[in-house]
DNA sequence: ACCGTGACTTGATAAATATCAAGTATCGGG
DNA sequence: CCCGATACTTGATATTTATCAAGTCACGGT
């Protein structure tokens, strides 16, 4: 591991915080390593043997059942996914696939449960880090299970162009189909959610979206701290 | 606190595996109170000034959008609620209702905080139970995207007749409004839903629910261990 | 014992969402 | 530059779910 790489990594929230001789041992075991689009990391139901962190580049988590298939999440730098299974020493309950190609740091995951059990600053970020995990999918449930279709989609407008800077004008970070799995709607209803934007003056040009009256737009949505904001 | 409670109270997951000098530190300024149904313990948006466990009965948590209102789960001993709000010291996101009578008992937030940074056993025993919570919603948030509401529906009776002995016959938890919540569906679907299982030879008499064809019913259901199982 | 409230059910209907099919557009590889 | 695969859109339709309304029933409080 080079010594840049490793002043990155160490900087990560999950380890920032521990004491210099834990993140060596965990770091020993470590690799980085990089992996092109669309490579499976992991399979649902698999034994949990890494704890991964995006450095850079983007993964979907999906799940399925029977013959149905959704995304549950897409995850960037600098966050770390299925860490739930790790801590717990558990099966997979989602599987992880590279969206745009990925630096990813791997940590086997008996270290991760033993420098728990050492290093109580690492044991508290490890606990930080599944609480904002749980946020974000209890908020993501209630995103569920209290909006219709068409409002899911008018909310993630709306965070995605505060994310991106507010100039309501953005493109979409991923396909049509994948944007529609996450937010639980099959592909046509996507499509027709759009279609039905334009009454609000949202303009779609393939994968560029145009908010030309964003007023219209947050009233349709009404985006509520308690669902949409993650850092509340 | 009576000397038997604290002894209940220090064999609790989130106890066991700390320190002695740190549940002593944690139980000064804790304590136990009795609440009747119905009271409400918190309210989302509301800051986290304490950490919930369940000694004895049970907790409705629920969330609102605007004159919506579900059930996200329900909680029974040895369980706590609303940890993550408590560790990230943010905002709850969900509201915390007694449901049966309870038992329950109240950790002020800043010792929490602080005994996670001072005792990697605890605050491990954090990480484990938020790890739990996690998946808990994960697996949630896969069976309403994943499933219809009938589905949903005689998933739940599979695993609720596992949980109470596989007696192929029990009694409804709580009401019947309040598992429509739970399982995502309006009161009248969850209605429909139990005379549409007649078919499947699953007999419902007022909060008795006797299943007669137990093959029939878990074939409907196809329950998946990577949705149903909570301690896979 | 009575009353009133609220849970539960059932019917009728509307709204939301999914599915199937067909056509167009787009994009990467040869 | 062309081809084939796949994303995306749109129409027609089916299924799922919600809503509104009315009636029954059970229960706690007076």
């Amino acid at each position: 591991m080079r010594a840049e790489e490793r002043e990155e990594i160490v900087r990560l929230p999950l380890l920032a915080a521990c004491r210099p001789e834990t993140a060596d041992f965990l770091l020993r075991g470590a690799f980085v390593q990089r992996f092109p689009a669309h490579t499976n990391l992991t399979r649902e139901g698999e034994k949990a043997d890494f704890l991964y962190a995006v450095l850079s580049g983007s993964i979907e988590l999906s799940a399925a059942y029977l013959d149905r298939e959704t995304t549950i999440a897409v995850i960037g730098a600098p966050h770390t996914f299925i860490v739930a299974a790790v801590v717990l020493d558990r099966l997979y309950l989602q599987s992880a696939r590279v969206m745009e190609p990925a630096r990813i740091l791997m940590l086997p995951s008996e270290s991760v449960r033993q420098a728990m059990r050492g290093d109580a600053g690492f044991a508290t970020a490890i606990a930080e880090e599944m609480a904002n995990s749980y946020r974000n999918v209890a908020q993501e449930l209630k995103n569920q299970k209290l909006r219709t279709s068409l409002e899911r989609l008018a909310n993630w407008l709306v965070h995605r162009d505060k994310e991106t800077g507010g100039g309501h004008r953005f493109v979409l970070p991923y396909e049509k189909k994948i944007l529609a799995a996450r937010l639980g709607m099959a592909p046509e209803v996507l499509s027709r959610a759009f279609a039905t934007l334009a009454q609000y003056d949202v303009h779609v040009d393939s994968a560029t979206i145009i908010v030309k009256d964003w007023k219209a737009l947050e009233k349709l949505a009404h985006p509520d701290p308690l669902i949409d904001d993650e850092t509340i």
